[in-house]
DNA sequence: GTTGATCTGAGGTACGTACCTCAGCTATCA
DNA sequence: TGATAGCTGAGGTACGTACCTCAGATCAAC
């Protein structure tokens, strides 16, 4: 059996109490007892009980993600895991939700973080552009005590202890690294398309790509970003009119979630077949084109671990923890179509029912 | 507040004790009453407090991973993992404990496994070569109550359900897809070296790698596998031999987990920055090759998922509880130099002092 | 040596579930 | 009608930790 806090406090020669008081860092402990204790913790080897902490604590977590209202496939992959984490850590004392904000208004985000109460929430995961006004609400949310993490994007330098999802700057490099191999020294224009170029991510993305691009492959010349801004019709248009007035496109690499509308468009325009195709973040769309060839690449980040990532930030936060960061990194992946795996993304037709009990027989 | 057993007793209208036998799924219920306390289960919504059956249950999990002797940095890695998945789940009742094993012998190893005692572990996570003697122990080991499940490799098909790791074909076809694709048309051999080929991960990689190589790559021949069989004379040896008779070599697969010795004796030979290399497993060294440009891309599995995946395979067991299989798939990693993550890996310097609890102020 | 502040011990309750016993209840069948 | 088996309720203890109160001990400074 393992040892206990009673063993502890026998192991140290004092109380219970006083083995409590350090255990949690209570005041009211000489430092020469504290030592003792320490002593006696290394000594035998103890190790707190989890469960018997959370069910003494019976402390609750309340966490809620706000993502863009927008019905992006990659939004909605989030949407399924953080119903599938709430699902899984109903049982540890987590209550995790999820609520829609506008999805580029500032002001209207700002206000909705404004009106989150203490009292309903103890930490918000956020996923929106990056504006001033969005980056000061998120402080006074701190302020006020419910914790913030910001999610895949990130506002300004805040802190990077803040921030979940890739090194988007790297990903950007990876992008160029692949479609320079992939294009095999010929020469010719680098299509880069993206949602909007308002985002911290897509700018960190560009500014990656462009560097390895133009070190690394002067045969390719990568040009100004096209922004699609959710727009389908728009997106046909400066795709199309781009693929017109460059006909040496040899590449294109579709840097924002959504890479639905980019890849109809360019679908419509020309062979995929024939261009290096790199797109970011794993969708029913983006599997389809990847194991038709359409695409050569994606660039992804698994979604269940930004989920799940967040919570554990969210909840060292409330803890007072401090977390290893190392171990919460969220790597780059790069799919291509042998190396999918047969369940990745496919999730989505599951139903929501009765995941919740296992008393299903 | 969450609802509790209590509150779900009287939202069935029955008592504790009938609440207890449904969710404990104890016999002496009547279908009609099972049937009322799990309506009453989705109405009020009630969720198992883990904490806190954990603490009733006060079960301990004791599970070994036997991981072959060789000395190994990829080993070394899996044995890291193991050490701070103890850490890490320590406080929720597990053991994890590691064993060497012989790292070829099948009767040594069935041998160690034999001895392996009911009363001792209750799970074993093997890594160890294809054999039948190792199969049948392990067969036998299960009849004692021993739970077991294969890592990495694992034996002639006993059941997919008692596999951890990648799937191996997939592996070695993403290998011929990147190498085809990174050798830009060009003709020419593509060496394939591994440490043996008596391993059924070897084999499958090899089919994997040769019908996407053959099929999408005709300016391409894969050469015969090529041993080291550990031996770094041999490598050395069979090594310059094979480059020395193929002047056309383009590209080179290393298969083995350890990638050492076979990119050591290419770097002597020959200069890797003009050979497409590929290998498996993120090591110090595969990261060095990497950065360096030695390899052009590692295939990877990550040492922790596998641990991780492996103990809460072994846990579903004993507990007789069915897992998400698709949330235990490991992905296969493709690993360039971009998007290789800073920390990754380089926690080998990890001093493994005083991790186990968190009073370091 | 007294006062006050600081430290420590003893003992308690609570968290939510598991698992036990035993008494009593309800059908079923002889 | 009574015996039997199957079902249900009442009540208890246990798990290990958190957190509370209050009394008593210790130590410093005066």
């Amino acid at each position: 059996m393992r040892p206990t806090t009673k063993d502890l406090a026998k192991a140290a020669g004092v109380s219970l109490a006083t083995v409590d008081r350090v255990l949690n860092k209570r005041p009211g402990v000489r430092k020469k007892t504290v030592e003792a204790v320490k002593k006696a913790i290394e000594e035998i080897g103890f190790v707190r009980n989890l469960s018997a902490a959370n069910l003494a604590k019976s402390r609750q977590y309340r966490f809620r993600f706000l993502l863009p209202r927008r019905g992006d496939l990659f939004i909605a992959e989030l949407r399924d895991r953080i119903f599938e984490t709430n699902i899984g850590l109903a049982a540890e004392g987590m209550e995790i939700t999820h609520q829609e904000i506008s999805q580029v208004d500032p002001h209207l985000i700002a206000q909705t973080l404004l009106k989150i109460r203490r009292d309903e929430v103890d930490g918000i995961a956020l996923m929106a552009p990056e504006s001033p006004q969005v980056r000061d609400a998120a402080i006074r949310l701190q302020e006020k005590g419910v914790h913030v993490v910001h999610l895949i994007s990130g506002q300004q330098k805040l802190s990077d202890m803040d921030f979940v999802g890739i090194d988007n700057h790297a990903a950007g490099a990876t992008a160029a690294r692949l479609i320079g191999r992939f294009v095999c020294g010929l020469q010719g224009k680098v299509m880069v398309v993206s949602e909007t170029m308002n985002a911290r991510d897509s700018l960190e993305r560009r500014r990656g790509f462009d560097q390895v691009l133009t070190r690394d492959y002067p045969n390719l010349t990568a040009l100004p970003s096209l922004e699609t801004h959710g727009d389908e019709a728009r997106a046909y248009e400066i795709i199309s009119n781009m693929i017109n007035n460059s006909p040496d496109i040899v590449a294109a690499y579709v840097m924002s979630s959504e890479a639905r509308l980019p890849l109809n468009a360019v679908a419509r325009q020309t062979d995929p077949q024939t261009l290096t195709v790199i797109a970011h973040e794993l969708t029913d769309r983006t599997r389809k084109a990847l194991v038709s060839g359409e695409v050569d690449a994606v660039i992804a980040q698994d979604s269940g671990h930004l989920v799940r990532s967040s919570v554990r930030l969210l909840r060292a936060r409330c803890d007072k923890r401090e977390i290893m960061r190392s171990q919460e990194q969220i790597r780059i992946e790069i799919l291509i179509q042998e190396n999918l795996l047969p369940a990745q993304c496919a999730l989505r037709s599951n139903d929501h029912g009765s995941v919740a009990n296992s008393f299903d027989d």
